[in-house]
RNA sequence: CGCGGGGUGGAGCAGUCCGGUAGCUCGUUGGGCUCAUAACCCAAAGGUCGCAGGUUCAAAUCCUGCCCCCGCAACCA
C-alpha cells in the first residue's frame, strides 16, 4: 500500500438537507481516514457540496433568494454537522467555487481536444412554467410529477460526451483491475450494466443558468454529472496555479459513495477521465443503505431516525460506533433505536465502559490509583496482538464492523481474567496476594490501553478520555509503536474516572420519547385549523354509483378496473388502487360513492374518469357503504 | 420476463466469491461472583441453513428449477 492515501465522499447536494445516509458516508470515510493517519499514512481526506443545477436555482426563485444563499444556508448545516460528528476532512469542496470552475474548464479542454466532444440536439420534457427539462422518470401522463406542470417533449442544443465509445476501454478496465469496484456484487453489476451498451452523455444545458459556464459557449452550463464528478481533483488543484496536492494525491485510494450513485463513479467518471488522458480512481466502493422497518414501526414504539436527537442524547461517538458496527459494509441494514440503544448498552456502556470503570476502580481502591509494573503475564498481552493483528487485518478487508468485532475481542478477555484472578480477593490477603493483583491489574489497564488506539478511528473522543483516565493522555497514538505491550509506565497516575457511557434504561427511554410524540400531536392538533369553506365542499360532486364490472389491472399490484354507473347513459371506466383490500368479484353490484368531476387519468394505460370513496385504515381500504335503494347517480352531500 | 436486495436457532445478522465440525450479538433458563455502570463470569436449551432436484467422498456454500419477503420504479385519481 502507498503512503499516500486520498478518500472521498460524494458531494452532497444542497437541495437535500444532511440525514442518515449523508452522515453514514461520512462517518465511514472519517474512520478510514482516521485509520490510515494511525498507519502513518500521509491522508487527504476529501468531503463537499454540490451547488449547482436546476433544482437549487428554482428552489432559490421560490425563496426569492440568490441560488449561492440558499447554498451557503445549507453549507452552513453540513459544516456544523461536521464538527459535530468530529469528521477530520482536509477540504471541503464546493462546486461553486472558482477553483472548481478552472478544474471544470480544463477538464473540458481536454475530452474536446482528445475528440470526444460533439455538438447535438438533446430531446425530454420540458416544464415550459418553470423554463427547465424534467428527467423522464418524474413524468406521466404529461405531468411533472413534482411540480404537477404540464410538460411537453422539446429539444435544445447540446453538448455530447461520446460514452459510446468507451464501452470496450471501460470493460477492459474492470477486467484488468477487479479490485475497482468494491464489493464484489457491485462490480458484477457495473459490469453488466457496460456490457449492456452505454448511449452518449448530454453535457450540457442552455435550460439552465446556474452552473460552471461551458467554455467558449456562453449560451451553455456544464450539466450535472461532468460538473459534479470532475471536483475530485478540482480539490487538489488540477487545472488551477498549484497543483502539487493533484500530483501527490491523485488517483485517489478510494471514492466512497452510495450505491445509487455507483453508476457514475464507475461508468462515466473513469470515461472522462479516459478522454481527459487522467489517471482512474484505484477503487470506488458502493456501500448499502439504511433501512427502516415499517413493520416494526407501528408495533414498537419511538422506532424513527433521529440522528440528531442521539447525538444529543449519547454523544457523536456513540451514533459513529453503532453506524459503523451495526452496518456490513457495503450490505443494506435497518437503522432502528431499538439497535441502537441495545448496542449502547452491550457494546458501549457494558463491554467498553465498565470494563474501564471496573479497571480503574480497583486500581484507585487497591494501588493507591497507580500504575503497577508492566508484566506480560496471563492471557491479555496475547489476545491484546490478536485484537490488532484481527483489526488491521479486516480494516484492510474494508470489513470495519468484522474490525470492530476484533478489537471488542480483547475487552472480553479483559473481563474473563478479571473473573478468574479475582483482584478484589487478592486484595484481601495483603502483601501475600499483592504481587498477584498489581500482575492481573496491569495487564487490565494495558489492555485497556490498547483497545483505546483501536477504538481510535472510529471513537476519537471517548478513546481520548479513556487514554486520560488511565493516565497517558499524551502518549502518542499509532498503530506501528504504541500497540506493543507494555507502554503503561509504572507510577503513572490514573486520571478521573467518569463512566465513558452511562447504561441506558430503555423502557424509560422509550416512554419519554412517546410522552414527547404526544406533545408533539398535541401542539400540532391545535394549531390545525385548515378548514375550508361550504362552497369548496360543493365543488366536489359526489355521486352514489353501482359497479357493473371489475377486474384486476393486469401485472398491477393494487389497481383494479371498474366500471360503473352513475346515472349516465354510459358506464364510466375507473381504476382504484384497492386490490389488496378486495376481490374484483366482491366489488360487483355494489352500491359505491364516486367523485364524479375528477379529472380523468390514465393509469397503467387505462383510463380512469372519477374516484371511489374509501377509507384507509393502515393502508387497507375500506368503501363508504350505501343504503339499499338510491339509485345511482344520486348526488351525496 | 422492469431494476435491485434478501430468506441461516425466539429477534437481528455473519459465513456463500475460494465446498469439509453452522458462528456472532441480543433474548431465554440454571449456576457463580460482588471490584464495576442491575455490570461481569460459567453452563444449558434452541437451527431439516426457503423448497425440490443435480454435481461431489463431502453442499448453507457450486449448478438447475420453483416459492416467499423487502426496497425503488411503474399504479395511491
Amino acid at each position: 500500500m502507498s503512503d499516500s492515501f486520498y478518500i472521498t465522499t460524494p458531494i452532497y447536494y444542497v437541495n437535500d438537507m444532511p440525514h442518515i445516509g449523508h452522515i453514514y458516508t461520512t462517518v465511514m470515510a472519517d474512520a478510514m481516514a482516521r485509520y490510515h493517519r494511525l498507519l502513518g499514512h500521509e491522508v487527504y481526506f476529501l468531503t463537499g457540496t454540490d451547488e449547482h443545477g436546476q433544482k437549487i436555482e428554482k428552489a432559490a426563485k421560490d425563496q426569492g433568494i440568490q441560488p449561492i444563499e440558499l447554498a451557503d444556508r445549507v453549507v452552513a448545516r453540513y459544516h456544523d454537522l461536521w464538527k459535530l460528528l468530529d469528521i477530520s476532512h482536509d477540504d471541503f469542496i464546493r462546486t461553486s467555487q472558482p477553483r472548481h470552475q478552472m478544474a471544470v474548464a480544463e477538464v473540458i479542454a481536454r475530452i474536446t481536444a482528445a475528440g470526444d466532444i460533439y455538438k447535438g440536439e438533446y430531446e425530454g420534457w420540458y416544464d415550459a412554467r418553470d423554463e427547465a427539462f424534467v428527467p423522464d422518470s418524474q413524468v406521466k401522463d404529461g405531468i411533472d410529477t413534482e411540480s404537477g406542470n404540464p410538460v411537453e417533449r422539446l429539444s435544445e442544443e447540446s453538448y455530447f460526451f461520446k460514452l459510446s465509445a468507451f464501452q470496450d476501454r471501460l470493460l477492459e478496465w474492470y477486467r484488468a483491475n477487479p479490485e475497482c469496484i468494491r464489493p464484489k456484487s457491485r462490480y458484477n453489476e457495473v459490469v453488466r450494466f457496460v456490457e449492456g451498451g452505454l448511449k452518449d452523455l448530454s453535457i450540457s444545458r442552455t435550460s439552465i443558468k446556474w452552473g460552471v459556464p461551458y467554455p467558449g459557449d456562453d449560451t451553455h452550463v456544464v450539466y450535472v454529472w461532468l460538473d459534479a464528478l470532475t471536483n475530485y481533483i478540482s480539490a487538489l488543484g488540477f487545472g488551477g496555479d498549484d497543483d502539487s496536492l493533484y500530483e501527490k494525491y491523485w488517483p485517489t485510494q478510494m471514492h466512497l459513495v452510495g450505491k445509487d450513485i455507483l453508476r457514475f463513479h464507475c461508468v462515466y467518471w473513469p470515461a472522462f477521465l479516459m478522454s481527459a488522458g487522467l489517471p482512474l480512481p484505484k477503487q470506488v466502493f458502493g456501500h448499502g443503505w439504511w433501512l427502516q422497518d415499517d413493520a416494526k414501526m407501528s408495533k414498537s414504539v419511538g422506532n424513527v431516525v433521529r440522528p440528531d436527537h442521539l447525538i444529543d442524547r449519547f454523544g457523536a461517538d456513540a451514533l459513529r460506533y453503532f453506524v459503523a458496527r451495526e452496518m456490513s459494509f457495503g450490505q443494506d441494514a435497518n437503522f432502528s433505536d431499538e439497535a441502537f440503544l441495545e448496542r449502547f448498552n452491550a457494546d458501549l456502556a457494558n463491554a467498553l465502559g465498565n470494563t474501564a470503570s471496573r479497571t480503574t476502580a480497583m486500581t484507585t481502591r487497591y494501588l493507591d490509583g497507580k500504575v503497577p509494573a508492566p508484566t506480560s503475564d496471563g492471557p491479555v498481552p496475547e489476545a491484546a496482538a490478536a485484537a490488532v493483528a484481527g483489526f488491521t487485518e479486516r480494516m484492510d478487508a474494508l470489513e470495519p464492523a468484522r474490525a470492530l468485532e476484533a478489537a471488542w475481542q480483547l475487552l472480553s478477555t479483559i473481563n474473563v481474567f478479571l473473573q478468574e484472578k479475582q483482584p478484589w480477593n487478592l486484595a484481601k490477603h495483603g502483601d501475600d496476594g499483592r504481587a498477584e493483583l498489581e500482575k492481573v491489574l496491569y495487564a487490565a489497564l494495558e489492555g485497556l490501553r490498547i483497545a483505546s488506539i483501536l477504538a481510535e478511528p472510529f471513537m476519537p473522543t471517548i478513546a481520548a478520555q479513556l487514554r486520560a483516565q488511565l493516565g497517558v493522555a499524551n502518549h502518542p497514538i499509532d498503530l506501528a509503536g504504541a500497540v506493543e505491550w507494555g507502554g503503561l509506565a509504572v507510577g503513572t497516575a490514573l486520571g478521573d474516572a467518569k463512566p465513558l457511557f452511562p447504561r441506558v434504561d430503555i423502557k424509560a427511554y422509550f416512554k419519554e420519547i412517546e410522552a414527547e410524540k404526544e406533545k408533539q400531536a398535541a401542539a400540532e392538533a391545535a394549531s390545525a385549523d385548515n378548514l375550508i369553506s361550504i362552497d369548496d365542499f360543493m365543488n366536489v360532486e359526489l355521486k352514489v354509483a353501482v359497479v357493473k364490472t371489475a377486474e384486476r389491472v393486469p401485472k398491477s399490484k393494487k389497481l383494479v378496473a371498474l366500471t360503473v354507473d352513475v346515472g349516465e347513459a354510459e358506464p364510466r371506466p375507473l381504476v382504484a388502487g384497492i386490490a389488496e383490500s378486495y376481490e374484483p368479484e366482491e366489488l360487483v353490484g355494489r352500491s359505491i360513492v364516486v367523485v364524479a368531476n375528477l379529472q380523468p387519468a390514465k393509469l397503467m394505460g387505462r383510463e380512469s374518469r372519477g374516484m371511489l370513496l374509501a377509507a384507509s385504515v393502515d393502508g387497507k381500504a375500506s368503501l363508504l357503504a350505501v343504503a339499499d335503494g338510491v339509485p345511482p347517480g344520486t348526488r351525496v352531500r
